[in-house]
DNA sequence: AACCGTCTGTGCGCTAGACCACAGACGTGC
DNA sequence: GCACGTCTGTGGTCTAGCGCACAGACGGTT
């Protein structure tokens, strides 16, 4: 199945989308458009970031991976928002991972220049926080979510919130992957997704789900989705696009 | 026990005492002293807020509340931080609730004088940032902990990241209220709780938790304590104190 | 001193999910 | 078309933690 990846269009990354033109033309020299595959590592534990990277079609996932190897996502970003806020916050560095979860564009911007727009306080410093303070919200609803919610919920959240930063139905993931990504074991994905399956909400082929009914799937979900959802649109999708 | 509650030190407030002078002195006469008892909502799900609170004795937890009742916490703030981050990021709210986990006293900023300082781009600001990537660390640790470690290793958490937020070793709350905060049964922080005193790293009487032995804890908590303290250190301990 | 409300301890059955061990199923490459 | 590696399904055992029910223990009030 060939995928069409064209050349990075940076205005599909919403953030930059909502920029002016006038703040958007300023800064088109600077973004370089890079490619992520599946797997690749953005950047490791405490690692220094030499660029901020704004996903137009890739999804980048944030994790932690503790003393013995287990680990669990805290948050994921795709084209509605950038990945390496240290660099904007203050600290340069954070304590987690960020690793592509599904493979796609993105284009990046060194660190320098990020740093210097944002010091100027316009609206580039608005988007960024806000967007920091959605994913905030993401995060924190993952941790309750990790508390309260059974395995199937979550996958079905999971699902929902990468499917929403994706323009197809299908997404290429194991199994693995995914359990991986929600802290638990490959197995108890592999009941949780059956059952999904068995309801007719997705379909699941070595390591290509297809969401079928996106419906389905909403009933399924825990309130957190919905909380999140609902902050993204809030804090981000009145941005005037363009 | 009497407990001495003197007037609001606002410089007992890290952040505060971060400040130059001169900047300090300005924010001065616009900080007024509030005393939080325990329990009471500073903000709720999707509140307003007309003030940013920066604690200097009280803690505050951040937490949410599920449409069944339950309820887990993502996050704590002390005198290391400020309460009404959405203030600044640019949302106004937040999906979640904040309430006094240990009564005692903060000092109140009105939000739009909070607004003027933080868009003048200065030492305020970078503390602001600073101190929000650090409770994004203690929120993604949060999750990750949820997910992956005991109730036992997280009521240690729970107790020691109080604890380094107090200036005492007892800690006035039931194992009700740590329930609801840890978002498990009370009977199950009854026998953590419990196994925690066999080892002698606590006393326990009707909701007066000591500190006995913090080595102790600190043996017994998980990893996330560490990498959660360590970011503070990293992002805010450095900090010269006035 | 008696009372009553709150807080803590305990016991029991139940379930979700972990851990372990395989078996099949698909698909790519030779 | 065969072989091998990867991905997925399943079954059995074990445990942490839930839900529920209740008993004791403490402490403030009258």
């Amino acid at each position: 199945m060939p995928v069409f990846v064209g050349p990075a269009q940076p205005r599909e990354n919403r953030l930059l989308a909502a920029l002016s033109n006038d703040d958007y033309e300023r800064l088109l020299p600077q973004l370089a458009p890079v490619s992520f595959a599946l797997g690749e590592v953005v950047y490791e534990f405490g690692g220094q970031l030499d660029y901020v990277y704004f996903p137009t079609t890739a999804i980048v996932s944030l994790l932690y991976t503790m003393e013995n190897g287990s680990s669990a996502e805290m948050g994921l970003t795709g084209n509605d928002g950038v990945v390496g806020i240290a660099l904007f916050m203050g600290g340069g560095t954070m304590p987690n991972r960020a690793v592509v979860q599904s493979a796609g564009a993105a284009v990046k911007l060194k660190a320098s220049v990020l740093q210097d727009e944002f010091a100027k306080g316009g609206k580039f410093q608005y988007l960024l926080l806000r967007y920091t303070q959605a994913l905030i919200t993401q995060i924190s609803q993952t941790a309750v979510c990790n508390r309260l919610h059974s395995v199937e919920q979550q996958l079905c959240r999971w699902l929902l919130l990468s499917h929403d930063r994706l323009n197809t139905d299908e997404l290429i993931m194991t199994q693995e992957l995914i359990a991986g990504m929600l802290g638990v074991r490959r197995e108890g994905v592999t009941v949780a997704a059956g059952r999904l399956q068995d309801a007719g909400a997705i379909s699941y082929v070595r390591g290509h789900i297809k969401i079928l009914d996106r419906q389905r799937m909403e009933e399924t979900v825990c309130e957190c989705y919905r909380v999140v959802k609902d902050e993204f649109d809030r804090l981000l999708g009145a941005l005037p696009q363009k």
